[in-house]
DNA sequence: GCATTACCCTGAAAGC
DNA sequence: TGCTTTCAGGGTAATG
């Protein structure tokens, strides 16, 4: 489940094609999210050179040296992996770059929420999907005054709050879970009813919790791997995530799990208010 | 206009 | 043991 630090790992891993040309695409035919124009994508990519790798929120972009840009999401199990070019391509790979001077990068997708599409450089930046997220927490646009507006007027579920990509763009249901422990926040309060001091403790906790798992290579549950095949380090060191009934590490009282818009929620209900 | 729900998809786990 | 059903969740479209 790619969130903000595991497709920023990726991001890291993928900067050693910087500098590479691709020399062809091939891709699987079937739709990911939305079908891949493979005739776009090759006009974008073959014969062109890497020449920058970029995230916003959980989406990748590939600069090329022609203007134009890959705009990729890994959705639920998308994976970018290098490999030898005579090596057997793994089930669901749905798209292949064949790099110049030997190996390639594919693009494997089990469940197909996933997301491939080529743009030119100023098409990127009026992309629907780029369009409509908020502030990466990462950025310097991430700011305790604009975060403390937005939850201002959203009646939401702080949870429900922190998984809206408009308003923040990154966090997914593992780290929505783990901020809100550690501000100490209950899943349930709604957003506009925080107060400051809250939205503060939330503010700080984000950027936290995000910085460290970015640290430990991000958090492998169950397939995630950045683009070298290498797992993340990060749930070991998860507080509430798939952990109903164990102690809470903080106060000892069992972690509870609910359900809340069709996701789960883990929290601690003796230190989370 | 906002918040919630259904849907896409596959593999793993649970249920029978 | 082996088949069937359920569940997980990213984002978006449809519904309330």
């Amino acid at each position: 489940m790619p969130e903000l630090p595991e497709v920023e790992t990726v991001r890291r891993s993928l900067l050693r094609l910087v500098g590479r040309t691709v020399a062809r695409v091939a891709t699987s035919g079937l739709a990911l999210r939305a079908p891949v124009d493979e005739k776009r994508l090759a006009r974008a990519c073959a014969g062109a050179r890497v020449d920058g790798v970029r995230r916003v929120g959980k989406y990748l972009l590939l600069d090329f040296s022609r203007g134009d840009v890959l705009l990729a999401h890994l959705g639920m199990s998308g994976r970018f992996l290098f490999a030898d070019g005579d090596a057997p391509r793994e089930p669901h790979t749905h798209a292949v770059f064949a790099l110049d001077g030997g190996g390639e990068l594919r693009y494997v997708d089990p469940r197909r929420f996933g997301f491939l599409r080529a743009c030119s450089a100023d098409e990127v930046a009026e992309s629907p999907e780029l369009r409509a997220l908020g502030p990466d927490p990462l950025s310097r646009a991430f700011t305790v005054d604009g975060f403390a507006d937005a939850l201002s007027s959203s009646r939401t579920p702080i949870k429900s709050f922190l998984l809206d990509q408009s308003r923040i763009a990154g966090l997914g249901n593992i780290y929505a879970s783990e901020v809100l422990h550690r501000a100490g926040v209950s899943p349930r309060r709604r957003a506009d009813r925080l107060g400051r001091a809250r939205a503060e403790r939330l503010h700080r906790a984000i950027v936290e919790v995000l910085a460290a798992a970015v640290s430990r290579r991000g958090t492998t549950f169950r397939d995630y791997v950045d683009a070298d095949g290498a797992r993340g380090g990060n749930q070991f060191h998860l507080a509430v995530y798939d952990r109903a009934g164990e102690p809470c590490p903080v106060c000892n009282a069992a972690i509870r799990r609910v359900t809340q818009g069709a996701r789960s929620t883990f929290y601690c209900p003796a230190c989370q208010r």
